[in-house]
RNA sequence: GGCCCCGUAGCUCAGCUGGAUAGAGCAGCAGCCUUCUAAGCUGUUGGUCGCAGGUUCGAAUCCUGCCGGGGUCGCCA
């Protein structure tokens, strides 16, 4: 139940009739009304610019088409006042009444409260983390990876049928070298001296596993092997370990994709789908042999020009046309991801979602340009950049050096923590903002502490539940039960303040999803928890404001309708972000 | 040099795809603990929305050009 959708419905009507009856032109363009919350409590609940986005149009100045609605408006249902103000805004405060049936709604539709259909079902593939199989995870993958999991689940709140899935980058020269890196450990666990590891293998100790692991399963046997022989095998061996290891991270995290999509299926036998899709594209005259213009600025030392096969995305919007093919006769990296976005798009998908760190912003331009290519006007294809994350603790930068191996790992982090504390505070920021991630701040048990916060309004809601079972023993406070109460009994302003959030929180899911920003739950979720403590606390100078009230059962009874409320959208943003909703706070 | 992101209060950031007098938190100042958990709450000080133009009823938001910070730029993935 999403008020704002509901009285644009009612107003989009009342201009039909309007119009009918010949108070005004016939066929208005609608698209540009909303009705949405005033930004300032006082203008009442709704408010509409559609007497300003209309008034040219329907031949007349702003003010005197908002009278006309205006007075149109009154008599709609649920509507206790409608006053124009300003250039032209209409504004509707509506009955307690019709606020009171929206709690109700709400307290009956308990977690399921501002799920919606705006989605229509269809088919989206949001593509997260993708790290290479090379390493454990850092934070900066974890972000893409909180960002994308949180996203994937406001988008089924919003009715998309969501897929999710990581893109394994196990073909090219980077995995050769964790194969050799990986060898390396193999002798070292059989006994043999390696001293220290040259330049260009991954030094990190989490490949001594994987040597064991080999040593173990083989034996010797590969020692005499050539490398032609022993580099596959170890090759598969050392990516099953790297992937079972971020597996296990992405699981620490809560987080479990659909769709594990390994590159290097793409490449297969005689090319394989990388060359039936280049083979597609030039069909439809996307490909052409040329040279690519270096550089702007500082050339690289090694440059040579030369001609190759190009994609024609200055075509479809980029900026320049770009490689399909290497020197070597290999394709890229970029080839494959043509392939690998025609092989979502005869999926079936209708959009497609990249999540990607900021250092691919140069992949932004070309992933759309593929879309534009392959999948025409309808396919949707949107790449959200997670900017990077700087790692602090008490407001010292923690340093991450991949470089020297001893980086701090995304497991590190969630061990020290905990999960909640890296969900909600990767989240608590916009994907497009640099985050700066303190491990000291995050674990405070204070209201400087967004986390917590939140996760105490939702405790203390469970708490005021425990509280009226002791009170009154005999109360029914299951949702059947509140959802009869007398919401009338609610009329402190805190309370009718807090009747108006909740009542947000479906319209607040729908632009969230829109657009494609679940940090706006998150604030919304502390603008929420906000309200409710602040309500608490109203109880200690006004006793006759406390929820559970021995003298009063009605009113309790009401109110625990409203913490109820209150429980639920907490609970429900929560689980989008993936945040757990504690019962009480140890 | 090209492209992308950022620039809003002393600090950290929101600002609901163009709305009304730009909002929170922290810090500062002034208050509130015989309490339904003070792990919290109330009040208050503080802004030329980087700068300059433009678009229109209306701009922090959209466009152009600058300034500052970060990222990135064929044959790596």
């Amino acid at each position: 139940m999403n008020i704002f959708d509901a009285y644009q419905r009612r107003l989009a009507a009342v201009i039909e009739r309007l119009s009918a009856e010949g108070q005004l032109p016939p066929g208005l363009d609608l698209s540009r009304v909303v009705v949405e919350p005033p930004r300032d409590a006082a203008h009442g609940d709704l408010a509409t610019n559609a007497a300003m986005v209309l008034a040219k149009d329907a031949k007349t100045n702003p003010r005197a088409l908002a009278e006309t609605l205006a007075s149109a408006l009154r008599a709609e249902n649920g509507v206790a006042r409608v006053e124009v103000a300003g250039p032209g805004f209409i504004n509707l405060t509506l009955t307690p009444a019709l606020l009171q049936d929206v709690l109700g709604a709400a307290v009956r539709a308990g977690e399921a409260f501002g799920r919606s259909s705006a989605g229509k079902g269809e088919k989206i593939n949001v593509e997260y983390v993708s790290a290479n199989p090379t390493g454990p995870m850092h934070v900066g993958h974890g972000r893409g990876a909180v960002f994308g999991d949180a996203l994937a689940n406001l988008l089924a709140a919003a009715g998309y049928d969501v897929t999710r899935e990581y893109y394994i980058n196990d073909a090219g020269a980077q995995v050769d070298v964790l194969a050799r890196s990986a060898y390396l450990r193999y002798r070292e666990a059989l006994g043999e001296d390696i001293g220290a590891i040259p330049e260009g293998l991954y030094p990190g100790d989490y490949l001594k596993p994987v040597g064991t692991m080999l040593a173990d399963r083989f034996g010797r046997s590969l020692l005499a092997a050539p490398e032609a022989e022993w580099l596959p095998i170890v090759r598969n061996v050392a990516i099953d370990a790297m992937m079972d290891m971020i597996r296990d991270d992405l699981a620490a995290l809560g987080i479990h994709h659909d769709v594990f999509f390994s590159e290097r299926t793409l490449h297969g036998e005689n090319g394989g789908a990388i060359k039936a899709a280049i083979d597609d594209l030039q069909a439809h005259g996307y490909v052409y042999v040329g040279r690519v213009p270096p550089p702007k600025g500082q050339l690289p030392e090694d440059w040579e020009d030369r001609e190759q096969l190009l994609f024609r995305a200055t075509d479809v919007g980029d900026d320049i046309d770009r490689p399909l093919m290497k020197s070597d006769g290999s394709y890229t990296y970029f080839a494959a991801d043509v392939a690998y976005l025609r092989d979502k798009h005869e999926r079936g998908f209708e959009h497609l979602v990249y999540v990607l760190g900021a250092d691919h912003g140069g992949y932004v331009k070309r992933l759309q340009a593929v879309g534009r290519a392959i999948g025409g006007p309808e396919l949707e294809v949107t790449v959200l950049l997670c900017q990077l994350v700087r790692l602090l603790r008490g407001g010292e930068q923690v340093r991450m050096s991949k470089r020297a191996g001893d980086f701090v790992t995304l497991r590190e982090v969630i061990d020290e923590v905990g999960r909640d504390a890296v969900r909600f505070m990767m989240l608590f920021r916009k994907n497009d903002a640099t985050l700066d991630f303190d491990l000291a701040k995050v674990v405070e048990q204070s209201k400087d502490n967004p986390v917590f916060y939140v996760q105490y309004a939702h405790a203390r809601c469970a708490s005021v539940f425990r509280q009226a079972r002791e009170v009154f023993p005999d109360l029914d406070t299951a949702p059947a039960a509140l959802e009869k109460a007398q919401f009338d009994r609610l009329s402190d302003e805190a309370e009718v303040d807090i009747i108006k959030r909740v009542a947000q929180y479906p319209r607040a899911l729908e632009a969230a999803a829109a657009a494609r920003e679940p940090h706006r739950v998150a604030f919304f979720l502390h603008d929420l928890a906000s309200a409710f403590h602040s309500l608490w606390n109203k109880g200690k100078d006004a006793p006759e404001l406390r929820f559970v009230n021995q003298t009063d059962r009605d009113s309790t009874l009401a109110r625990l309708a409203l913490v109820h409320a209150v429980r639920s959208v907490l609970a429900s943003g929560l689980a989008i972000l993936g945040v757990a909703a504690p019962e009480e706070m140890r």
